[in-house]
DNA sequence: ATTGTTCCGAACCGTACGGTACGGTTCGGC
DNA sequence: GCCGAACCGTACCGTACGGTTCGGAACAAT
């Protein structure tokens, strides 16, 4: 029944028009500062310069509004395309490492902070699976692109393992710690924790000891 | 302002009469059931066979109500004596174990995951410093705890390394991974990690690859 | 018995929010 | 120039909740 994709003519995600990304837009900044009671219909619509009326016919309800969110802020991540280019050790390395970084400034973003936040706020209510819809439009394409890249290094034979999810969830660990919920809880960083490149480069060191080949570990002190 | 310790007939928290106690016990449980949309005072004053003008006098206000949760919640931990006997490298390694797995367990238990989504949900609002109270008095004790086993690690020729915070970061995050945020969402852990047990073990594994003394690494490969 | 304290239960108030209805305006198509 | 669709702004309704007040029961102390 939603009216989604009509039209063709897009130029636009197909999924919103341009109308309904600005209000949505308007509705992520409100989501930022001041969280989910941030967010009303009213504030939205005079934020917005928008009517309420309109915000039900489109999104149907509050509920549906926050999906719509949900799904508007994944519709902007890039499909970050495979970029299968057999590198030496060292330039997989820096992949790792600029991998781990990436993660760790999308992690500690304004608009992933107030959408997980949000996320775990309505996890009493399993009728309206919000983290779901979140896990599987954000976080995934992250883990997949992570497993890609950490399955790449295997066919290259710059790293070892079994269970790619396993070895991935390892890495994850190791990139981000218990840096995400102490952000999540409003926690400020350590001053050495700001700098995500060094957080990077150390923990891409571990998981090297942990998962590279022999023969890559020997390359790489040699370097 | 605050009634708090008015009386030293305690026998009791000396914070909280039994009665107090009684209704806080409720609210957790409202809490776990339910989010934070869950304890309402007209609900806890009804669940808890008490009335609301009860609740006001003790409490001030809800957001008293919420801290007096978490400060009643977080008065059950027990001190977790420090335990400092020497041991051999397996018996160590064993320590280590234990310790993952209770980690695990306790950040899946019903109401450490109710009392951080709370915590969270709160985070936008920086005056009412839930988060940081959570952190400060559950959190820390925890990781006190670990780092002191580490220590003891250190001090007995098992593990080195130079910072402590650094290796227990470490440690935190080859347990525990994404699987604390995961269970805040609402998602539900898949059949193999629901074995905290072995889970603990592949994590004690990998931190000694990275963080045991080569003697000790010896030790454990000929055992 | 009287007084005072504590606390329950219920009624009450003000506010904020979700959701709906309606009048007025803009704009594209015929 | 007219029509209809989309939309804005606002007023409105019902409800839920935080917080206050009050009457009265239970109980202890004197």
């Amino acid at each position: 029944m939603h009216r989604a994709a009509e039209q063709a003519d897009d130029s636009y995600d197909s999924t919103f028009t341009p109308r309904q990304a600005a209000v949505l837009t308007c509705a992520l900044s409100l989501l930022v500062e001041g969280g989910e009671k941030g967010l009303t219909t009213a504030g939205l619509a005079r934020a917005a310069n928008c009517s309420k009326e309109s915000i039900y016919k489109w999104f149907g309800d509050r509920d549906g509004l926050l999906e719509a969110v949900v799904t508007f802020q994944a519709s902007k991540v890039r499909p970050l395309g495979a970029d299968e280019a057999a590198l030496d050790v060292a330039g997989y390395r820096r992949r790792l490492v600029t991998f781990a970084r990436e993660l760790l400034t999308v992690l500690a973003g304004d608009v992933s902070l107030a959408l997980n936040r949000l996320a775990i706020g309505q996890a009493s209510r399993p009728e309206s699976p919000l983290g779901t819809l979140l896990v599987e439009r954000g976080k995934h394409s992250v883990t997949a692109r992570g497993r890609a890249l950490l399955l790449a290094g295997k066919r290259q034979r710059h790293l070892t393992f079994d269970d790619a999810n396993a070895a991935y969830s390892t890495f994850y660990g190791l990139i981000v710690r218990d840096i995400h919920l102490r952000l999540l809880l409003g926690d400020a960083l350590e001053p050495g924790e700001e700098d995500f490149s060094a957080q990077a480069e150390t923990a891409v060191n571990q998981f090297c000891r942990l998962y590279c080949t022999e023969r890559s570990l020997e390359a790489l002190s040699n370097a």
